[in-house]
Order: structure tokens, then C-alpha cells, then sequence
DNA sequence: CAGTGGTCTAGACCACACT
DNA sequence: GTGTGGTCTAGACCACTGC
């Protein structure tokens, strides 16, 4: 091989910090580096908005060249845990500063688009300390009994109750999370989270059913019981595929639709 | 520069076919060759599931280097309009004959998935040649009074019914489309359109509401009437976004969930 | 074994953004 | 101009598949 690979002997494409195995287990040096950069991103070496060092200086750091550098870069870029802007830098990804304001919320509005109706606007019914029932704990790799956070809120848009979610979020990561926090940050709860508990989230998964509203969550929406509701249940996770919130959203869909592409 | 473009003279990133842009409209070398194999695909040259030319082949044919090659296939792939096999070669994506068998197919049983409960049974109810309405005229770009085949049918699980579907699918393109083909074809709808009428639906859209049954709905999906169902409304498209199919599903979710991955 | 996709490098040049 | 990401090349070698 042309090159000396980090923390490996000069054998092949190299594993690092582990030795090299003879065909089995083979991850390209890209791979590697994708992962050491993962790791800083995770320990917080670069804050969210903040440039990563360049793509030159990875490839020093880590005695690869700019080509594998960049490889590595544009997975983690594809899976949006770094910005790339052309001429500027590279940037981690948050959920703060527009235009992905919405990244996660799939719901839109049957003409126009979610930025047309203006910000949501929010309303904290509950947000308490409680222990974990069963179903949540196992959703959030918690042990029965284990601290969360629950909150409970609707969204409005244009003045419409549109969303009635509950979130169940770890107690350790989120101590003192307040209603007041929940109601008067600008921008994306999920930005929130970043600047108020450094918490990013980074992936999530969705099972999305039809129900009918109940006597309260009819109450809330505003909408007859017994109407059809779009239920939303979302796991999100932070780096490392660790579960970070347990969402349960009802959606109204008479003037908005939950959109998805399919490729 | 170091290389000759393909059909252009040598000054700077070529735009194929076409003259050379001053500087606003630039189209980068790998754009342009992933813009022509896509225009091989669609011509046919390679029929689904078949092999394309190899990365030396392509790059010989458009007097580029492999690299180029690479990363419009690299584009291709992630579009999932062609596969790559290591040490095989590069294969035109198809519905038919996969893993993938419900790749546009969402939803999944509350434990288990889709194939652990056999295939799909299919009814079809209807089947038969009309006019486009306005609304289906608009979606499939035809005009009014067009013709069009409109199908609706049946799936369930396990002798469960859980999803009715109506399909509005273009009369041109699909000449001769009958009940018995809808039902009898071995493999999945969109896999029969590939092989019996050479159209490959590559890309999809969904709006998804809940909407309560009425009489004939719920009588045809064994459920109570006013019952919650998902409302899948799809507008599938072929090669270059061109609308072929519009297909408004319910789907029952007592036992099943749509399912999706946000990143 | 040859042929395919996959990885890696090194160097050149282009487009873009800031200063 | 300088520095960033983006494109392109040419050549080497690796991993997988099938003859």
C-alpha cells in the first residue's frame, strides 16, 4: 500500500485501534475515519453551527489523504449530521437556524407550505417529573421506574389546535426542563434541546396509525369525538442510535396531510 | 484541463450535447454522464434487472476516466434506479425478483414484517377503461376525457382485508390492462407493469390523512363503518417525473402501522 | 484465472466566499 | 488573493464472483 494507515501496521487496509483481521470482518479506511469523526462529533468537539476543521486538515490529522477524508465526510453529510457549503466550509448539523426548521415534522398544510401559516405557536398543557411506566422505559432503554420527563402540548397553526403530541424524554439528560422552556424558546423544540441540554437528535423512526379522537382529545383539537386522527409515534435518537424521546402526536388531517416520499 | 468532454470543445466542464456556458449554468462532468445512462435507461438500451456496461466500458463509451463513471452511478444507485453488486456488475433496479419486494409498500404488522405473513392476497373488484375526471386528469398530466384504466381491488393479509385501493393509471400507456392480469400476475403490481407494459415506476409521492369509513368502505374491509382508516393518496412517477399512476389507498391500522424513517 | 465493483492516493484545476 | 469544498484524472491495489 502507497500509504501508512492510522493505528494499524502497514498490512492492508487497516482497522482502527484494533488489529487487523485476515478477510472476515473488512472496513475500508473511510469507514475509519467516518468514525473518529463521529466520535468527536459526539463528544462535543465542534458545537452545532460550528465548522469542522477542513477536509486538509482531517486528512492530516488522521495521515489519509483528501480523497478518503472526503469520502467519509460525504456519508456522514448524506445522513445529515454535517452541513457542507461550498467555498465556506463544513458545518455540524443543528436543528436551529431555518430552513430545516421543520426537519422532522412531516405534517403540511393542504396549499402552501408549514412556513406560509408562520410559526406554530405553542401551548404547554403539562410538563412534570414522573417515573417511567413499562412501555416507556422500554422505549427509552430506561430501567420501570426510572425518571422521565413528560410533556404534553398543542400546536397551533394560524390559530387552529392542529397537533396534540406527548413527549417522554429521559429524566438524567433533561433535569429542569421547565413549561417555561418548553414554551418560550423561538425556534424548533429540538434546537432547544441542543442549546439547553446538548442533546442532538439525529434520526427517528415513525409508526403512523388512524384512531378516533377521545372526549379530551377531541376537547383539545377542537374537533368532534370520534373523529378520525392521524397518530404519530416517534422514536428519536441521538448519535450511536441511543433513544432520546418517545413521541405520541395526534394530528388533525382535514386541513393538513402528513406528506412522505417514497424513492 | 487534462481530459477531452464528451461533445464539446476543450474548455472547461462541458455541457453535453449543448454549447458551453459562460459560467452561471454549470453543469459538473458527472452530472452530464449520469444524465445520458439515464437517457440509455429510459430509451431501454438495458432492460430491468439486466446488466449495464461496466465502469471501464462507460468510461471508454463517453471518453471519460472510471472515477467519473463512478460517481454518476454512485447518484444512480442512490436513487435506487440501478444496483450494484460487487464483483457482478451494475444492474437496472426492478420491482420483480427481490427482497425488496414492497419497496413502496409501508406498511408493516405491528410485530413481524410483510413477508413473515406470506403474500398478498388480491381481489380485484373492478377493473375497466373510462374518462379521466378532472382532478385525474390533472394528476396524471392527461386532459379531461382522456383515457384511463381505473382498478380497484382488495389486499389482505392472512385473509384479513386491510387495504382497498383504487388505481387511475393512463389508457395510453396501458392498453389492455385486465382484471385477470391484476390478479394473477406472481409478484408485485408494479413488477407486472415492468414486464407487461415496459413501465418502471421509480419514484413516489404520499399524502397520508385519517378519514372515517363509509358503508361500502367498511363493508369492504370488514371493519365497523365510521371506523378510523389511513388514507394514502400516491402520485408514482416513471423516469423524468412523468406521472403514471395515481392510487388512493385505505388502509386498515388496527393491526398493521405505516411505517417510516426520518433522518 | 480474469473481470467486476470498491478503495486509496496524489495532484491539478474549478467554483465559491470572504477579506 | 487565500482558503474552502467540488470536480476530474490516472494509476495502483483490494475484495468479491464465477469460470
Amino acid at each position: 500500500m502507497a500509504q501508512t494507515p492510522p493505528f494499524s501496521a502497514d498490512s492492508g487496509p487497516a482497522t482502527a485501534e484494533h488489529a487487523v483481521q485476515a478477510t472476515p470482518a473488512f472496513s475500508p479506511l473511510y469507514q475509519q475515519i467516518k468514525a473518529l469523526i463521529l466520535q468527536s462529533l459526539q463528544a462535543g468537539e465542534w458545537k452545532p453551527g460550528e465548522a469542522i476543521p477542513s477536509e486538509m486538515d482531517l486528512a492530516a490529522r488522521f495521515r489519509v489523504s483528501q480523497g478518503t477524508v472526503r469520502k467519509a465526510i460525504d456519508e456522514l453529510s448524506a445522513e445529515n449530521l454535517v452541513v457542507r457549503r461550498q467555498g465556506k466550509g463544513t458545518f455540524v448539523a443543528t436543528h436551529s437556524e431555518q430552513h430545516v426548521r421543520y426537519r422532522f415534522l412531516k405534517l403540511m398544510p393542504d396549499s402552501g407550505n408549514l412556513d406560509s401559516e408562520g410559526p406554530a405557536q405553542r401551548t404547554v398543557l403539562e410538563c412534570k417529573r414522573t417515573r417511567a411506566m413499562a412501555e416507556v422505559a422500554r422505549a427509552l432503554a430506561l430501567r420501570p421506574g426510572d425518571a422521565v420527563v413528560q410533556v404534553r402540548r398543542v400546536l397551533s397553526f394560524g390559530a387552529v389546535p392542529t397537533i396534540l403530541e406527548d413527549l417522554w424524554l429521559p429524566g438524567n439528560a433533561f433535569k429542569g426542563l421547565s413549561a417555561e422552556q418548553m414554551a418560550g424558546y423561538h425556534g424548533p423544540t429540538y434546537a432547544m434541546f441542543e442549546v439547553e441540554f446538548g442533546v442532538r437528535m439525529v434520526r427517528a423512526e415513525e409508526k403512523i396509525r388512524a384512531v378516533a379522537a377521545d372526549a379530551s382529545q377531541a376537547a383539545l383539537l377542537q374537533v368532534p369525538q370520534h373523529s378520525p386522527l392521524l397518530s404519530v409515534e416517534r422514536m428519536a435518537y441521538t448519535y450511536n442510535d441511543v433513544p432520546m424521546e418517545l413521541r405520541r402526536g395526534l394530528y388533525r388531517t382535514d386541513t393538513h396531510h402528513y406528506r412522505n416520499e417514497l424513492s
